[in-house]
DNA sequence: CGTTAAGCGGACTCTGTCGTCCGTTTTTTC
DNA sequence: GAAAAAACGGACGACAGAGTCCGCTTAACG
């Protein structure tokens, strides 16, 4: 666990690495090649390897990142007095940084086993479970739905927007699945 | 467009071979080899390419025989009386047929502009259209949404439930889908 | 500075998959 | 049942991407 400290030039290249595999896969997902983030970051792609064992590697250190800036959010939320606003302000966050970053969702469902992405998740889980079942005893969340389901919602309704032309689609998805999310209520009309 | 008919052997492993995509389609997706469709197929790879010149080919071929069958349903559901029900009926249908059918949701994003697929698409979206204003018309369906955003909402949350241990987790996200679509109501509780 | 160890990256291997070629087999037809 | 045409499938080529090796370079430290 405890590294010796990483030489200059060495600390300096790992950021770039990190930098430019962040970049790449908000861009296009993760399927880009390690050659390709090597070359952004200006290295030889053996210098990726070298940090990074497998690809699988960098990919948990970069979703794992976003997901602790992430939980920082979520933190915030919990403070807020309103518990819907504060959750529905959550998931329009998430919503958000899903929507400019493709690689999110599907890094994160590809290397949700590597530890690092295990743990994090984990951590973020456990505050959003906080923030529903807050927003549940207000009656503002339906009762059968858990963070998880959430997290799975909210991603992969704004991952089927991604292709689309139109860059606010993913607006309309979240505001569906927001509404969906509100406990049923009776109608009149069937 | 007018083919010679095909030789009685060469029919029948058509038949085998667009079987064994399906099977293999539906169970892990779009990424299985084309050596392991001939293999399941009984036929040498080469027999593939030679019906299909590109894997996308098969890809869109059953894709498309796929919507096809969705398109029946669509034109049974336009005969309900209920708009409503009609509407959410035929959701439930296609929630079925992508739950049982991982290749579904992938294949048609990654052969949506093979004419096949298109064609195919096009004539379900004008169905479905029609589905959704029937539906619209009576109020039970918001007025914001079109026949594209039902069939990737639907698709998408039910990808996401994909790869669950819970095989009917996809029902519950069914369910806040439809309900997410179903038109906004005033509320008490904010 | 000079020594040393950490770091570097181009060249390489390995693997998996798509797609083609061509000599052989099977169906069709007369 | 023989000739022609269609179809077959194993062997092959091409390519891309992951991960390794090793001779050279550069930072760190006395």
């Amino acid at each position: 666990m405890s590294t010796t400290p990483l030489r200059a030039d060495a600390q300096r290249n790992l950021e770039r690495v990190l930098d430019a595999a962040a970049g790449l896969f908000a861009e296009r997902g993760c399927d880009v090649s390690v050659d390709e983030i090597a070359r952004r970051a200006g290295v030889g792609h053996a210098t990726v390897f070298r940090r990074f064992p497998t690809k699988d590697d960098l990919i948990a250190a970069v979703v794992s990142k976003q997901i602790h800036e992430l939980v920082a959010h979520v933190e915030a939320a919990l403070e807020e007095p309103d518990a819907g606003e504060a959750f529905r302000g959550f998931v329009w966050h998430a919503g958000e940084l899903h929507a400019r970053n493709r690689g999110l969702y599907e890094g994160f469902s590809r290397c949700v086993d590597l530890r690092e992405v295990a743990e994090a998740k984990a951590e973020l889980n456990g505050l959003i479970e906080q923030l529903i079942e807050r927003a549940q005893a207000t009656g503002a969340v339906r009762p059968d739905i858990a963070a998880d389901d959430v997290s799975t919602l909210v991603g992969s309704a704004i991952h089927g927007a991604v292709d689309s032309p139109d860059r606010e689609l993913w607006r309309r998805y979240v505001e569906v699945v927001l509404d969906g999310l509100r406990p049923p209520v009776e109608r009149l009309t069937a």
